[in-house]
RNA sequence: GGCCCCGUAGUUCAAUGGAUAGAAUAGAAGUUUCCUAAACUUUAGAUGCAGGUUCGAUUCCUGCCGGGGCUACCA
């Protein structure tokens, strides 16, 4: 519809002006509320072409239009702004494509892949509100990739070796006095975190009475005893020691359960997992043979380092002297073996914290500099970290907001509300639960979705996360409506058809609006697709919900005496219920057919 | 110090260079004999400051002020 029109300007311009406008040229965009007309085409730009007003522009192009154009039925202009208006006969034309639709917004195959990672936690800390944002953002862009006609693969790469996890191990074996899950009714992840907070205490009381004995902050940290068995615990597993393998892969067990539980209740999932213990070693074999190749170099002690000063950043460290791999020498390990796995990937996408885009900007280069092609196309999708009032979450200050507390407080909300509300009488205990984890889950995803992910957020714990308003509950409840008019359609026997909806030759206004609402819905997919940006879908399904309350405020289904308008309501119903359904989707949040 | 991001109603979020800067929430006032009031309607309220580019700037450029991040032989 948009091309006809842009066609039919570009037309126009020929035949008034004499001049030849590219198709692309002709921006048309929503013409505001206020004013009568669906797309306004701004006319300001092309007073130099016409040699007329603004507003005489509009005026001789809108006239062209009403004359030559049957889908358009009228005008008006406002300074420079041409407000077109097309015939309800469009309109139901357009609605009947969207209804035939099958799959309506869902692109075919393109036959490309991607990889999108994310989560990727450390096993030795419980995960909280920020892999929260993580993990609903990367699994909520790579359904909307799939949307788009992508293969995705969705990967975490899991920290399960280096100096982190020894604290936990060293904690648990001095005063574990071998508690388990099992023997502790805890959950396995907040078991070892647990114990990695019992290592800070320990290490913090061993820094303290060092410097109370005169030594300087900084050569504590190094000598306290405890860090000194961590380390030492971290040389043993390197050398594969095998009552520390054993106890590592002990503790790693039961956190990777704790993780488990936790990804099922978010329903986030993961089709492959890596190891840092499996990548490593990758990662140092290419650091070598960048040092034979000349690519990166050696410094006297034997460390291993990369000279960046070139692209305007500086040396970074790839080896340590004793040959230990950092950070960035598993990222480049990893990175390499993805695509070994994946040959077939055009691109790998990073959900990582903003806070590591200078990481993952060194990371890419360095990958070029080796030599790999795909280095270029590598994306890190970078989001900004969540804020609690008092600012950072500080682990130290006991100001954590853990994923599992958070998202049962949720499910609990959602109990309180909708017993208050009382209206699920019929329902079982079981249909009850499954109704508030979905509105409990859907408030939380929507609520941590529809903030552009690049923004750093705010979450007030005092302040429990909304019902009412621009939320999920309010989309899913909207659903909950359509879903009722659908059953009573049913049980009328007013269920419509193809024939039905083109007999009908007038609309409400509000009826015209929710066409064009949902006429959006492909170019939002695409949009959201390649912005990586799930906010577009949750701004535009609130708006699409938002609207149809309003069409059901204002108008009668069935009590419409003409049963074609009736069962074209009934039709408009269903497939807005349907891409609120589709678009929730995207975002991870399910919707109910009763709340 | 260097580099990067962000400053919009009381608050939380929107706005490919376009019209009178949108929502939500909190505030005020309404709407249930009628398809679910977790809804709808009305009302009041904001672009950090100073320049520049433009027919037109929240958006682009420069400076300042304020907030955050990175700049580890941590991950």
């Amino acid at each position: 519809m948009e091309k006809l029109l842009q066609q039919a300007i570009v037309d126009a311009f020929k035949a008034l002006f004499d001049h030849e406008l590219a198709i692309e040229e002709v921006a048309l965009q929503p013409t505001r509320k206020e004013f009568e007309g669906s797309h306004t085409f701004v006319c300001f730009p092309y007073a130099r072409i016409s040699k007329k007003k603004p507003e005489e522009t509009a005026t001789v192009i809108g006239e062209y239009l009403v004359e030559h154009v049957d889908m358009v039925k009228g005008f008006n202009v406002v300074k420079g702004f041409l407000n077109i208006v097309l015939t309800d006969k469009t309109w139901i034309d357009l609605f009947s494509k969207i209804w035939a639709a099958d799959n309506y917004g869902v692109q075919p195959p393109n036959g490309k892949e991607v990889m999108v990672e994310y989560s990727s936690p450390n096993t030795n800390k419980p995960l909280h509100l920020g892999h929260l944002r993580n993990n609903f953002l990367g699994w909520s862009v790579s359904e909307i990739l799939k949307a788009n006609g992508y293969d995705v693969h969705k990967v975490q790469i899991i920290n399960d070796r280096g100096i982190h996890i020894c604290k936990s191990m060293v904690a648990w074996l001095k005063y574990g006095e071998g508690a388990t899950p099992e023997s502790t009714g805890k959950k396995g992840d907040k078991l070892v975190g647990d114990y990695y907070v019992k290592f800070d205490q320990e290490y913090k009381k061993q820094i303290a009475e060092l410097v109370d004995g005169g030594m300087d902050k900084a050569r504590a940290e190094k000598v306290a005893p405890i860090m000194k068995e961590a380390q030492e615990l971290l040389l043993k597993w390197e050398q594969k020691d095998p009552d520390t393998y054993a106890l590592w892969e002990k503790m790693n067990g039961w956190v990777y359960e704790g993780f488990d539980a936790t990804y099922k209740q978010m329903g986030v999932d993961f089709d492959k997992l890596y190891y840092e213990s499996q990548t490593f070693l990758l990662g140092k074999e290419e650091a070598m043979k960048g040092v034979e190749k000349g690519i990166f170099f050696k410094k006297e002690d034997g460390s291993v380092w990369v000279d960046l000063t070139e692209e305007g950043l500086d040396e970074k460290l790839l080896l340590r002297a004793d040959g230990t791999s950092v950070y960035m020498t598993q990222d480049i390990g990893t990175a390499i073996l993805r695509y070994r796995d994946y040959p077939k990937i055009s691109q790998q996408i990073y959900t990582v914290g903003n806070e590591q885009e200078y990481h993952f900007k060194v990371l890419f280069m360095i990958l070029d500099k080796i030599g790999y092609e795909w280095a270029k196309e590598c994306y890190h999708l970078s989001y900004g970290m969540v804020d609690l009032p008092s600012g950072k979450m500080k682990s130290r200050e006991g100001t954590v907001v853990d994923a599992d507390d958070l998202m049962a407080e949720m499910i609990n909300t959602a109990r309180e509300h909708t017993e208050e509300l009382g209206k699920i009488d019929g329902f079982t205990e079981d249909q009850a639960a499954d109704l508030y984890e979905i509105l409990g889950l859907g408030a939380l995803k929507y609520f941590l979705l529809k903030v552009d992910p690049r923004k750093r957020m705010l979450f007030d714990p005092n302040e429990s996360i909304q019902f009412q308003g621009n939320t999920g509950p309010f989309i899913q409840y909207t659903h909950a409506r359509i879903a009722a008019i659908l059953r009573k359609a049913e049980q009328l026997k007013l269920t419509p058809e193809d024939k039905d909806l083109t007999t009908l030759d007038a609309l409400q206004p509000v009826e015209l609006s929710l066409i064009f609402t949902l006429k959006d819905y492909p170019e939002k997919v695409k949009e959201a697709g390649e912005n990586y940006s799930p906010d577009i879908i949750a701004q535009y399904v609130y708006d699409l919900a938002k609207e149809y309350n309003r069409f059901y405020q204002e108008v009668s289904i069935f009590n419409e005496e003409d049963e074609t308008a009736l069962k074209f309501r009934v039709a408009l119903s269903a497939k807005v219920a349907e891409v609120i359904n589709k678009g929730m989707g995207l975002l991870g949040a399910h919707v109910p057919e009763r709340m």
